[in-house]
DNA sequence: CTCACTGCAAAGTCTTTGCATGCTC
DNA sequence: GAGCATGCAAAGACTTTGCAGTGAG
């Protein structure tokens, strides 16, 4: 199904109204996938086309958007919130490759961890739901310099 | 060499002075390994012992440890910034099984990434020279419940 | 038409900063 | 003693909330 389809679908599912503000605030992570955006970086991107919409808005549209699962917060350990469109169903989510050097957030495929969940299980009793994995480090162009 | 030489050499190389205040809350968090405080957690329970620190203290000092390298900050994906003793001087860090039933944050062995890694610098030519990786799940006790 | 949603501004929360005083070295 | 560190309070940054007006269903 179409990701807008979805949406719309959850939106109506639960009661919540199709608005403007929801759609746009969807749209701008949806087609900067690879950006990793603040709430603030949202507001300034949409001070050109709606720039009538509030920051508190903004927010609470991410609240609602990440409680319907259409959107993720990812928690880098900077303190700074950043909001990515919500891409895997099965619970696991692709790794984060942070660059220390320029500050690029590229993405990884997330697998090759299901050994180390096994181990978790048998060693430990904690059966795993979810990973969150952060790697930092030198990224490719970063390297070449 | 004993974790608090250590923090009275470090502090000495670089110009600090060894106060009353870094001292306990470095001791704080090496009493309460397990606990992974926040700055108010702290700041509470030093209440008893020591009323006169404030908070900001707390913070100065969490700041000065973690540029030592004596505590490392703990970013898990609610906001809240927790702090624990720094173990290890290899750059990698231990993992943190957290616990979505009860919360409680368990620590695990670090190993097993490097065939990881491997592969993050042939697919992405990333260079890793850290990593961040935490499990969520259901730890043992809340499981046998 | 109705009630959820928005915009604005005000309030909260967590953290940092300024400044006079206090304490290591 | 000299100057860094502290305590307090005030300021900042980010996020949430209250309320009257607006708009989706």
């Amino acid at each position: 199904m179409d990701f807008f389809e979805n949406f719309e679908k959850k939106l109506r599912e639960n009661g919540y109204k199709l608005t403007q503000q929801r759609r746009v605030v969807l749209e701008i992570l949806y087609n900067r996938k690879a950006e990793h955006l603040t709430a603030e970086d949202i507001h300034n991107i949409l001070k050109e086309e709606h720039p009538e919409i509030g920051l508190a808005t903004i927010y609470r549209s991410l609240q609602l958007l990440t409680d319907l699962a259409l959107v993720d917060t990812l928690h880098l350990d900077d303190g700074i919130v950043r909001y990515e469109i919500h891409t895997d169903d099965e619970g696991h989510r692709h790794h984060h490759l942070i660059c220390q050097e320029c500050g690029r957030i590229q993405e990884a495929s997330d697998d090759m961890l299901d050994e180390i969940e096994k181990g978790l299980e048998r060693d430990y009793g904690f059966v795993v739901k979810n990973h969150v994995v952060k790697f930092y480090g030198i990224c490719s162009e970063c390297k070449d310099k």
